[in-house]
DNA sequence: GTCTATAATCAGATAGAC
DNA sequence: GTCTATCTGATTATAGAC
């Protein structure tokens, strides 16, 4: 319980910020709509409506542009994180956090960034809010992976990071645009076809 | 079987075809490593060794430089499965081509596409090469699919096209990448490990 | 077909006034 | 901090000689 008064924060201060949400929130529209090369700063300055120099006093970089939007949306999984109960059986939450990706993924609001991109990775790994927001990801669903291998309803014998990172990578499955793009299928009929394959695999059971 | 006698071929065509070859073989290796966007055509033609104008002799454009080398992948896709004993037990050829395509991925062979480039994909539509070798590949695997799920080795209940789109992102898994980037695990125990989150799950059994 | 040299464009970043 | 205008460099693509 935080008892010390809230700090002042001076109405100017709270423009900047909504501001600089705006940017981020377009940001994280056009990332994930075409991709950090695709996205130019340009678009994101039209799309916010002021002037592209005034997003570098903002942002020092395209790359800091992109590592906000992973903040933010790391932070939208951490604000799910706390919405599930804690006391909840482990796979259950676990299942409705790749849930939650697959959702926020269909509907085109999940940021993929270039895995290659060096100079890119460089600005992420420099980033506090991004490796804190990363670090306590992991820890929480890793607390939850290894519980439920401890009751036999994940398997036990992978390693549990690989798990995390099976997780991880379902927030840049391709799956989820093949799919989408056949048009045989809803967003919901994807969502469960593919928490289906990732728990229950190809095989029969 | 092809009675006919083979076309006559003049030493100039078969160097050209081969200068190709090697133009090709370079952007598959500049794709899988870094990327459509971050390739450049300088790379290309620094890596070949040959002039940068003299490569649009042979491809028009960037974007058709990535369809040769998508259309290269796909010929290699195509020569392997045609290795494959025709009357195996459908599941064995599946995992093999599955296992065959994480090889590639591991060996950092395999080229990747952005998939929302928009320009991109009308090239590639465009191919005829391309898009045949895509309908070729659909068929085998799809027929060893039904195969199997009528045998009650892959989940009948699932969608066909649903497995087949599974398997084709494969190619493009970042579960690949980050447990190559953790360090744990070597290249086989990578492969090992998505092969069997791949058809049986991360459940329990 | 291969080369050198260059066009044409585009995008990230900045200068400097207000 | 915001703007307009501009710089700078990189990149795709082509012209034209050989």
């Amino acid at each position: 319980m935080n008892l010390a008064a809230p700090p002042k924060v001076s109405f100017k201060q709270r423009m900047l910020k909504v501001r600089e949400e705006a940017i981020v929130h377009a940001v994280n529209r056009l990332l994930a709509e075409k991709g950090f090369d695709a996205m130019t700063v340009d678009e994101v300055a039209a799309q916010v409506g002021i002037a592209k120099a005034s997003l570098y006093k903002h942002f020092p970089s395209k790359e800091d542009l992109a590592a906000a939007a992973m903040v933010r949306v790391m932070r939208r999984a951490q604000d799910f994180i706390a919405s599930l109960a804690e006391d909840a059986p482990p796979m259950d939450n676990l299942r409705a956090v790749v849930r939650w990706v697959l959702q926020v993924k269909l509907a085109g609001d999940m940021p993929t960034l270039p895995s290659q991109n060096s100079s890119l990775r460089a600005t992420l790994i420099a980033n506090r809010d991004y490796m804190d927001g990363l670090m306590d990801l992991s820890d929480r669903l890793g607390a939850w992976i290894e519980a439920a291998q401890a009751r036999g309803e994940l398997n036990p014998q992978l390693p549990a990071i690989a798990i995390l990172y099976t997780f991880f990578a379902r927030a840049c499955d391709s799956v989820v645009e093949f799919l989408q793009m056949g048009g045989l299928f809803t967003d919901d009929q994807i969502t469960e076809l593919v928490l289906s394959t990732c728990f229950e695999g190809l095989n029969s059971r």
